[in-house]
DNA sequence: CGATTTATGTTCGATAGCGAACCGACTGTT
DNA sequence: AACAGTCGGTTCGCTATCGAACATAAATCG
C-alpha cells in the first residue's frame, strides 16, 4: 500500500480485486481550504476521495446565501452524480477542512462502475447516506435552533478528523448553516462558556464531547445510526 | 396496454422488452389519503408507481414534528433504498392525494434491476432528481418565508395532478412544511386575496399559475429544471 | 333536527433570528 | 514599529414565526 496512512473508507472496503484495478489511477492532491471542487451545474471529470481533508456540498442561492447540505469525509467520496447518470449537480462542493484527497477520473470510475460489481453496491449504498444526510439536514434547518445546530455541525466535521481542533472561523460556519454569522458568534460563545469547546481566532477545540452530543439535537444521532448501518466499516484487510 | 390512461413516467419510459417483463408483475391499487406506505426504518417489501396519486416523504422527529423532504408523482417511484441498498430509510412515506398507484414486489424489482440494464439507469437518474429535491428543501427551509414555501409546495403537488384542485386541508399542509397550522393559514389567506387562489373546507383551487410561480421562491424552478434535465420526458410509445 | 366534529380565522405576547453598524483585539506583513 | 486585514463581540431595532387560547362557520352524524 504506497499511500499516505489517512486513507478512504470506501476505497478500503472494496475486494482486493477491485482495488488492484482502481489504485493505479488515483491520484493524491491535497486540498486548500475555500477550495471548489466543482460549481453547481459544472460537468465533473473527476470523483474526489477525501482521505484527511473534508468537502461540504453547498446549495447556492441566486442572492449568494447558501447553506450546507451535506459533509465528505474519508467515509465517503465527493460527485456521486457522475454515476447516478446525472454528470452535475445544483450543488457546489467546497473544500471545508484542508487535506489531501485521492482523484480518480470520471472514466476510470464509470468503467469500474459499469463491470456491476462491488463498487456498483458499495457506491449505491454510500450514496443512500448521503441522501439520508440531506434529509436530515432539512428538517434540522426547519425545527432546530442556532445553538443546536452548530453541535451537529461541530460533531460531523469531528468525525471526519483525526484530532480535536478544527480551523474553522465562525464566519464560515455561518456559511455552511445558512445563518448570520452573529448567530454563530452567539451559539459558539455559550459552548465556550460551558467549557464544552474553546476557540480562537480560527481554532476550535472541542473539550468536552459528550456535552456537545448532549447539547446536540436528535439529527446527528440519525444520521450517525443510519449511516453505521449502510456502511459498516469493515476494511479488507489485504497486505498485498 | 391494460392500465388506466394516467400512466407512471418512469414505466413509460422503459424499452418494450423490460416492459413485457415487468407489467404482468405490476398490481394496481388505490391509496386513500393519510395511508403510510412505509414507515420510517421497516422493511421495504415492495416499491409503488404512482400513477395519480401523491406521496409525500416525511422525515419525523423524536417529539413527533415532521417536514416533508420530497414529493413524488407519477414522474417517480416510492422505495428507492430497496435497490439503492438500504433496504429501509428513517422516512416515512405517506399518501398525500388520494389515487392509483401500482406496486411491485421487491423481488421482482430486484431481478430487472440487476440486470444491470435501462431500469437501473433510469432509477439512478431517478434518483439523482430525488437528491435535488431534498437538497432544496433544505436550503428552502432554512431561507424562504412560509408564504414562499407555500408557493413551492402547490406547485409541487399541481404538477403531479390532472386538474387544479388540491383535497388538502391546511393543517396538513403544515404537517408537510413543518410549521403552525396559522402560518399556512395566513399564506394561504393571502394568495386568495390575490385571487391565486381560491379555498374552502379542504380544497383548493389555483387560479392564477403564472401568478403563484412568480410569488414563488426561486427553489421550485430550480428543482423542476434539474429533473427535467435528468428525466426528459419521452414515452417509449409502442402500442403492444 | 340538534349535537359534535372539523376547518379556518383571529388575537396576544414571547422569542429566535435578521440586517446593519460599530468596536476592539489579535495577526501577519513590510 | 506601523499598518492593514481578519476575527470575534456587542448593540439596536425589526420581522417572521411560534405557542396558546379562543371564535366561528361548515360539515357530519345520531
Amino acid at each position: 500500500m504506497h499511500f499516505s496512512a489517512q486513507q478512504n473508507h470506501l476505497l478500503m472496503s472494496l475486494p482486493a480485486e477491485v482495488q488492484k484495478r482502481l489504485f493505479p489511477y488515483l491520484k493524491p492532491i491535497t486540498l486548500p481550504l475555500g477550495k471548489v471542487l466543482y460549481e453547481a451545474g459544472e460537468i465533473q471529470q473527476e470523483v474526489f476521495f477525501p482521505t484527511d481533508s473534508i468537502i461540504s456540498l453547498l446549495n447556492v442561492m441566486e442572492n449568494g446565501a447558501s447553506a450546507e447540505i451535506s459533509v465528505v469525509g474519508n467515509e465517503g467520496l465527493v460527485g456521486v452524480s457522475l454515476f447516478m447518470g446525472g454528470e452535475s449537480t445544483p450543488s457546489r462542493a467546497l473544500v471545508q477542512s484542508a487535506g489531501s484527497a485521492l482523484q480518480l477520473s470520471a472514466l476510470r470510475l464509470k468503467e469500474e462502475f459499469d463491470r456491476h460489481g462491488d463498487l456498483l453496491l458499495l457506491l449505491l449504498r454510500y450514496t443512500q447516506s448521503l441522501i439520508t444526510q440531506m434529509a436530515q439536514t432539512a428538517v434540522c434547518n426547519r425545527h432546530h435552533t442556532i445553538d443546536q445546530q452548530l453541535c451537529r455541525w461541530l460533531l460531523l466535521s469531528l468525525d471526519r478528523l483525526p484530532g480535536n481542533q478544527l480551523i474553522m472561523t465562525q464566519e464560515l460556519i455561518a456559511n455552511m448553516l445558512g445563518v448570520r454569522r452573529e448567530g454563530v458568534t452567539d451559539a459558539a460563545g455559550k459552548l465556550q462558556k460551558l467549557g464544552v469547546i474553546e476557540y480562537h481566532r480560527g481554532h476550535i477545540n472541542v473539550l468536552d464531547r459528550p456535552q456537545l452530543e448532549a447539547l446536540c439535537c436528535e439529527c446527528y444521532a440519525v444520521v450517525k445510526k443510519e449511516t453505521d448501518r449502510l456502511l459498516p466499516w469493515h476494511p479488507n484487510n489485504n497486505s498485498g
